[in-house]
DNA sequence: ATAAATAAAGATTTAAAACTCTTTTTATTG
DNA sequence: CAATAAAAAGAGTTTTAAATCTTTATTTAT
């Protein structure tokens, strides 16, 4: 029998996967998080604000979830928020000086860092699992991106209509 | 309040995310194929059988959940086994030569290649989420190692010493 | 002072992945 | 042919992430 079999390679992952694209590299929480910040960034400025309901309108994720994480990031200053009639999030002035990675470390602990692909406990670059250097080098290329660019950087992207928080 | 609090990183990601190292690119299971893979690519031949019990043994894996993923292994003609008494699983002669992408799409299926960092649905290269291509870069190495290395070339690395499959 | 709007907080529920347990089938050996 | 050893199959449980619901606190405006 080959590798390839009559039935589709879905019905195989059902019986231990049932939703593949779960398998990510970084948590929901992460990505939303993301967005929430540069949406703010980039209209919750010049004394306006961003309400929850606005931003998970736009940002097309699920309301309250999103009200835990945006709480979170108040907390450690990623933006600032205000309650009460005309209240809600806008950008302080470190906002758009924020890196990638601070907001990863914040939804996604530091864990994200050192895990082994194949799921060896004690894995590590003088003691490797046959991947460990494959999987070092992706992660170590994305965990640059996320270490020099800044909320404010994807904030332009974003404004340039060179790329989209959103659909 | 600055982007560090006094809170621990743990305490936050706790708060929606149980425990951090979950995050990960692939499944568990993909981990546990590939490892009982390449460990049946070793111990498997010249007659020789490998246990479902010397199998879980050897890599620190659930035994029945090894179990499950070895079935399909065989399903799938990844290696072969036989039932009874001195039965086990056994390399086949395709063995070495299986690509590691072909045990991906067993345990994780396809939407593991264009799923969006960020979780945006109809992400793309013509309608980019902001980190879209250094997430692409970086997911794009990590396929082109699976594409190019085979269980063969993982099981000299481990028969050499180069690299291990438990621990 | 009261009402309304909003974020914050906390409790609960749901869904998926990960793992376990039980039963069945197949092969071997005495 | 009976006993046994092994994988296959399937049902069930647990854990985690994700999402939802409910209540409380804070601010503003009337």
């Amino acid at each position: 029998m080959s590798a390839v079999s009559s039935r589709t390679d879905s019905d195989h992952r059902m019986e231990y996967c049932g939703r593949a694209y779960l398998c990510r590299m970084f948590s929901k929480a992460f990505g939303y998080a993301l967005r929430a910040a540069v949406y703010v960034a980039i209209h919750g400025k010049d004394g306006k604000k961003v309400s929850l309901q606005e931003a998970s309108d736009a940002l097309g994720v699920p309301h309250h979830f999103l009200g835990k994480i945006m709480q979170d990031l108040v907390k450690h200053g990623i933006f600032d928020s205000i309650k009460g009639p005309n209240g809600g999030f806008y950008a302080n002035s470190g906002t758009p000086q924020m890196f990638l990675i601070d907001i990863l470390k914040i939804t996604d602990g530091n864990l994200v860092f050192d895990q082994c692909a194949l799921g060896i406990r004690r894995c590590n670059a003088a003691h490797p699992c046959p991947l460990h250097h494959d999987f070092a080098n992706c992660r170590d290329g994305m965990i640059q991106a996320l270490t020099v660019k800044t909320v404010g950087i994807l904030a332009e992207d974003v404004e340039s209509g060179m790329s989209f928080l959103a659909r």
